[in-house]
RNA sequence: GGCCCCAUCGUCUAGCCUGGUCCAGGACACCAGGUUUUCAUCCUGGUAACGCGGGUUCAAAUCCCGCUGGGGUCACCA
């Protein structure tokens, strides 16, 4: 294998077409490439191929950047970003630009020079007359392939029609004979010559095709390797082939295996539409639809008319509530759905909504803020506003029946994100962003998907495979003899494993750090109630219990209740405080006597004011632990005590201990 | 369907090039114990694979052929 150690003139690059959000393959292609130019000591290149008008945008292009950055994968030319603080791209070899839409003249003057040598020729055939003849051939069950019409024409018309402007597209004259791709990778491939046609080179639009671009393009940025999925090997003598017309030397060339969900399936975004779409089905009907896009509306509408934190905390509460009028409201339409929704609102239990504790607020406070809010703001009374929500309503509907109809359609997707969060469901993470939002950290991320496809063969101490490496060591050790050449499956729980590591090997203040501006982006009620301040003294307690920054929330979630709105686990009440003659309760009640006296609320104080009133009183520790944790937390799991104990604060704990002991006087002895 | 690539535990893989040290090693997951005031962490142990069939050889996971299976590709997308 020959694998060229450290060559400083060594060129990768990662050309992305921004038409949608970087999937996690191609950051996969991004790191191998980053890594081998890396290794090498040479430089890693950053191309944008827009070349595709009708699907490129600005907005793909710069979620693409922050993605590449966010994962440390930086590029030495391209595209400048400013990332935190730090210039990322550039131009300092001045083979720019890199945007391809802006070297439309250089990819011409190739073009050109190629037609002046009889190597390409103008065709004018229109699309549909070459869909016809594909289709024909598909119907003989013949391969099709360009049958070079336009070649017949005389040379002199031809150029005749070109220079009168006449619609025309660009066709490379693909040499007759085998052409041997030698793949760092796989060996020598070798593809027979009828196995092509000639391929268009500029579309009809004056843009070129990705052909000609990648190959001009690699040429004259200098670039030396090219790593790229399997995908693309058939491709590869094409370029070959243009590269030797055009008089370039021939990169050298490594084509990686793909990746693929467990079920074997092709890893794409239509997994997130399809995971929605299947939930929905199960649970919507036709009223539903309809109460799908009332709620659309009304927290569109609630985001607006409120502050941030009212309509952060208004808007679950509805959806939920929502949800369980749902299917008593049949055949309601149009506005009166919405009055129906809101005028039930505080008629429903909402002891049992899920997210209703979650924002400090006891149950009443609760049904007061959703009585005023629904009253004053969310029905709106002027006919101008019931108008416009039935306009509006029946547009959302529209667009949501049309979608569920077509199943080839596909769902926005910020909203698929908010109708997964109403639903409570988890979307499969397929683009960075996904991964990013789920709470996973960059290095573990990319230290799964660098051992997905990359061995750097190498024993730990104790002799077990070296599987935990950081970003530097990749930059240092890879190869491209350490990669498999078999497909992979990507295994989103042993990626979870690796995340779990990562939170757990930082240092509580780095742990503040991420979580916090994590919250910032993804969770901004978390972000509200805890300062990275509080957080660091939240990080033991929460950083070998969580496994993404996203799950981070529910360990610490006894700290979201109020003090008064404790949901106590009858089991756990019965076991800790009831059971053996309601020894646990009267244990808790001395320790409350005691508590009240002490005031070094730090978690070892804590720690140690708890074992020493459990050696007074001859008890284990976990005869005063447990009814100590119910109390605070209503049920058996927690943190440790102290950390516990702690994070409420002296008044919350024992306005807690106080509020189980009321309630759990008034539980019968037996359960 | 044509052409091309690939094939070791459920998953990711080491071993294969340079056949014997492999009744196949590691990791994740799973199961069973242990530590611990609960949970989590952590520690110990366990279940589990060379797709099938032919060769070559004293000897094959390792070399060759076929089959099967998986994937890619057949655009005025990249």
């Amino acid at each position: 294998m020959t694998t060229p150690q450290t060559n400083p003139h060594t060129v990768t690059r990662f050309a992305p077409s921004p038409t949608g959000h970087l999937h996690i393959g191609g950051a996969r292609t991004a790191l191998l490439c980053w890594a081998f130019a890396k290794q090498a000591g040479g430089r890693f290149l950053l191309r944008i191929e827009d070349t595709d008008q009708k699907r490129s945008s600005e907005s793909s292009t710069k979620g693409i950047l922050e993605d590449l950055a966010w994962l440390g994968i930086t590029w030495d030319d391209g595209p400048e970003l400013d990332y935190q603080g730090t210039a990322i791209g550039g131009d300092s070899r001045k083979v720019g630009p890199y945007y391809q839409a802006q070297r439309i003249d250089l990819y011409n003057d190739a073009i050109n020079r190629l037609i002046e040598e009889d190597k390409a020729y103008p065709a004018f055939e229109t699309p549909e007359e070459l869909e016809a003849k594909r289709k024909e051939a598909i119907a003989a069950k013949i391969g099709y392939k360009y049958d070079r019409t336009a070649l017949q024409i005389p040379k002199e018309e031809r150029t005749k029609r070109l220079a009168a402007g006449q619609p025309h597209v660009v066709r490379f004259i693909m040499p007759n004979e085998s052409i041997t791709v030698e793949d760092q990778l796989l060996g020598d491939v070798t593809i027979k010559p009828e196995e092509f046609d000639d391929f268009i080179i500029r579309k009809r639009d004056g843009f070129p095709t990705y052909h000609l671009a990648v190959t001009v393009d690699d040429a004259l940025m200098g670039v030396t390797h090219v790593l790229r999925g399997q995908e693309h090997l058939i491709n590869t003598p094409r370029h070959v082939a243009l590269q030797t017309a055009l008089g370039y030397d021939h990169p050298v060339y490594a084509h990686m295996p793909l990746i693929f969900n467990p079920d074997g399936s092709k890893m794409s975004k239509r997994d997130k539409d399809k995971a929605v779409r299947s939930i929905l089905k199960n649970e919507l009907d036709d009223p539903g639809v309809i109460n799908l896009a009332a709620r659309s509306i009304l927290t569109d509408y609630l985001e607006i008319k409120h502050s941030t934190v009212n309509a952060l905390i208004i808007a679950p509460i509805l959806r939920q509530v929502a949800r369980r009028i749902i299917k008593q409201v049949q055949g309601v339409t149009g506005f009166e759905s919405l009055r129906v929704v809101l005028g039930n609102t505080h008629e429903v239990d909402l002891s049992g909504v899920p997210y209703l504790n979650d924002y400090g607020f006891s149950r009443d406070e609760w049904i007061e803020k959703a009585k005023d809010w629904l009253v004053e703001d969310a029905v709106g009374e002027s006919p101008e506003e019931i108008v416009h929500f039935n306009r509006r309503l029946e547009e959302q509907k529209q667009s949501i029946v049309g979608w569920l109809k077509d199943k080839k359609s596909q769902a926005d997707q910020d909203k698929l994100v908010e109708w997964a969060d109403w639903f409570g469901i988890t979307l499969p993470e397929i683009e960075v962003e996904d991964f990013r939002r789920a709470g996973y950290l960059p290095e573990a991320l990319t230290n799964y998907l660098a051992l997905l496809g990359w061995n750097p063969k190498t024993k730990n101490d104790d002799g077990t495979d070296l599987e935990h490496f950081s970003m530097d060591y990749l930059a240092s050790h890879f190869s491209i003899a350490g990669m498999g050449k078999g497909q992979s499956k990507f295994d989103r729980i042993k990626l979870m494993s690796f995340n779990a590591g990562a939170i757990a090997a930082l240092t509580d203040e780095e742990f503040a750090s991420r979580w916090h501006h994590w919250a910032t982006s993804y969770d901004t009620a978390l972000a509200e109630r805890f300062s990275q301040q509080d957080m660091v003294s939240l990080a033991p307690a929460v950083k070998t219990r969580c496994k993404t920054l996203a799950d981070g929330r529910s360990v610490i979630g006894f700290a979201f209740i109020a003090d008064d709105a404790i949901v106590y686990d009858g089991k756990a009440v019965h076991k800790a405080l009831i059971k053996g003659d309601r020894k646990g309760l009267e244990l808790l009640k001395a320790f409350r006597e005691e508590l009240a006296e002490f005031d070094d609320f730090t978690p070892d104080a804590i720690e140690a004011k708890v074992s020493a009133f459990a050696e007074s009183k001859e008890v284990g520790m976990g005869k005063i632990a447990q009814p100590l944790r119910v109390a605070v937390t209503g049920a058996g799991v927690s943190p440790p005590l102290g950390q516990t104990l702690a994070i409420l604060g002296k008044d919350a704990t024992l306005a807690r201990i106080d509020g189980c002991i009321e309630h759990t006087q008034s539980e019968q002895t037996s359960v």
